[in-house]
DNA sequence: CCCGATCGTTACGGGTCCGTATCATTATCG
DNA sequence: CGATAATGATACGGACCCGTAACGATCGGG
């Protein structure tokens, strides 16, 4: 199954859900930030800082930052990973499931109100 | 014509396409940048800084300061109003719509790809 | 056992963005 | 006119983010 979308409908709908996250005064996660937060939710696990650094192609304290700042707001924890305690596993919490929930709502009901191109 | 599009769908879509942003060097656009350019170039003209402080729920400086960052980088470009010099005109570039258009390539062509939910 | 490699974090200097408050310029209306 | 309103820009203090470089902790091979 394709997903046909005419490039006039791919910028309406970019722009009606971006408004929505400036309105919306609770998310005000950066590019960066949305892109590692999709990533460990949609990816299968383990995250590591290391492995999302590379996927994303920034630097380590890219992700360390935005792991730090995205876990005050609860979206996500860190445990230490006790087979290798060098490394650091990514878990995914109930806030951030519902964040990326809430993200996925978004998007597909301004998708269903895109008139023809 | 109604764009049907599934949770799990919306949610690769939103992922892919902000990966892309996020390795291009090019694009580090704000979300509010982003809200603002598009607007710009889909809504019809003329645009001030007024308007588009009300339409997207900000201070006036947000979006002054948005136009000078985008300025900067060629998106847009500001004009005064003759017949009431208070006013500012805002208007599209040759830059601008080429980086509008860009975007929507993203989208179109990673919306192309997504395989059924 | 030790030394190099690996992992994540932190320090630093610089840049950007925010909201509030204030400002200069211009228009409008009595 | 003169007072008031409206528009966009600016100053300020604070917060965040970046990349480079350095650091401590841990692992693993010789």
């Amino acid at each position: 199954m394709v997903l046909e979308i005419k490039p006039t409908q791919a910028l309406r709908l970019w722009r009606e859900v971006h408004l929505d996250l400036v309105r919306d005064t609770q998310a005000d996660l950066s590019v960066r930030q949305t892109a590692i937060l999709l990533t460990i939710y949609l990816e299968l696990p383990p995250h590591t800082v290391r492995g999302l650094a590379a996927r994303l192609g920034v630097t380590k304290p890219v992700i360390t930052r935005a792991l730090d700042s995205m876990g005050k707001l609860g979206l996500v924890s860190r445990k230490r990973d006790e087979l290798d305690k060098r490394n650091v596993v990514i878990q995914r919490t109930v806030a951030g499931a519902l964040a990326v929930e809430h993200l996925a709502d978004l998007v597909t009901a301004r998708a269903r109100e895109l008139g023809p191109a």
